[in-house]
DNA sequence: CAGGATTGTTTACCGGGTAAACAATCATGT
DNA sequence: ACATGATTGTTTACCCGGTAAACAATCCTG
């Protein structure tokens, strides 16, 4: 068993194309490698139970939770407190007030700039969204007991705060 | 001092548009955040310190690492490995190929497929990015301990081992 | 006022990923 | 022997999220 050959000779053109595992190398001493597949894990859970459920991504939840949390926030403000170019900025906030959720009222100080609200629907929705995320995160967690999981935060927390 | 207001009548079109911080809401209490906050940091990290140097990413360094670990792969093999369509390992294993690092050479078992491997400027290259990656991480979690760094990484590889 | 900064927006672009089709080749059942 | 089905690498068209550069409108300040 184990090291089973394919090919005739046992050489392919050198020594592998087995049927065993294949091996990462030092891949799993790498911290970003964990957090990257743990990001596709997380992502990918979010798709199955929130996404199917609410039609939202993680970005488009994350803008609402700031607008929500700083009503009358302008479009810049935004851009910095998510770390993206305001470029970026202005399809979100198309999608989501087509979407009824948020709306741009002009601002009453600064005619170039827009004030970010929520709607009520808006503030609605981002309730469901909010259960559902909590559940998804109670569900994806579950293997890992409240302390570790505060652990994991904090650890995390100190990672980007360190490094910004 | 603080909430120092800056349009004159306090009240923008409601509350908000203060000099103070700005508010995340309940993103801090969500696993998900935390986790893209540090990729990004990581990310923003490594851009500075290895790609600046080697002309990587870290995605071509784990195709790199695996090729190098299982001599001989198959795409396709590679592109489950890694977790990826087959069509996106066509544009990798290229630009690899492009810059000398791995060599594409016919089965012999199998005339559809090819086998990968290292050439030795590929080999002499994976040990330079290995060792600035190293530094790189090292660098980066240098606000950790040991023990702490393991156990982040346990607590991240229990959590996408048991979200398959 | 003039000059410079800021705000939202558009346009073009890039990176990484998918989905679907395709020809060549293998593998298998009858 | 041969048809059928699966697999391999590839191309093409797409989507998504993001950047960079330019722009008009507006603000701010000397």
């Amino acid at each position: 068993m184990g090291a089973v050959m394919v090919s005739q000779q046992g050489a392919e053109a050198g020594i592998a194309t087995e049927e065993t595992e294949v091996s990462y190398g030092l891949l799993p001493k790498v911290l970003g490698y964990h957090l990257r597949r743990t990001q596709v894990a997380i992502f990918k859970h979010f798709a199955h139970s929130v996404a199917a459920a609410e039609d939202i991504t993680p970005g488009l939840f994350g803008m609402l939770q700031v607008i929500a949390a700083n009503p009358g926030l302008g479009q810049s403000r935004l851009a910095e407190a998510m770390e993206v170019d305001r470029s970026s900025i202005v399809k979100v906030v198309n999608q989501l007030t087509e979407r009824g959720l948020i709306v741009r009222v002009p601002s009453l100080s600064d005619r170039r700039s827009y004030c970010l609200r929520l709607t009520p629907e808006g503030r609605m929705a981002l309730r469901r969204m909010e259960q559902a995320i909590l559940r998804h995160e109670e569900e994806f967690t579950k293997a890992l007991s409240a302390e570790e999981k505060t652990t994991l935060v904090a650890l995390l927390k100190r990672l980007y705060d360190q490094n910004p």
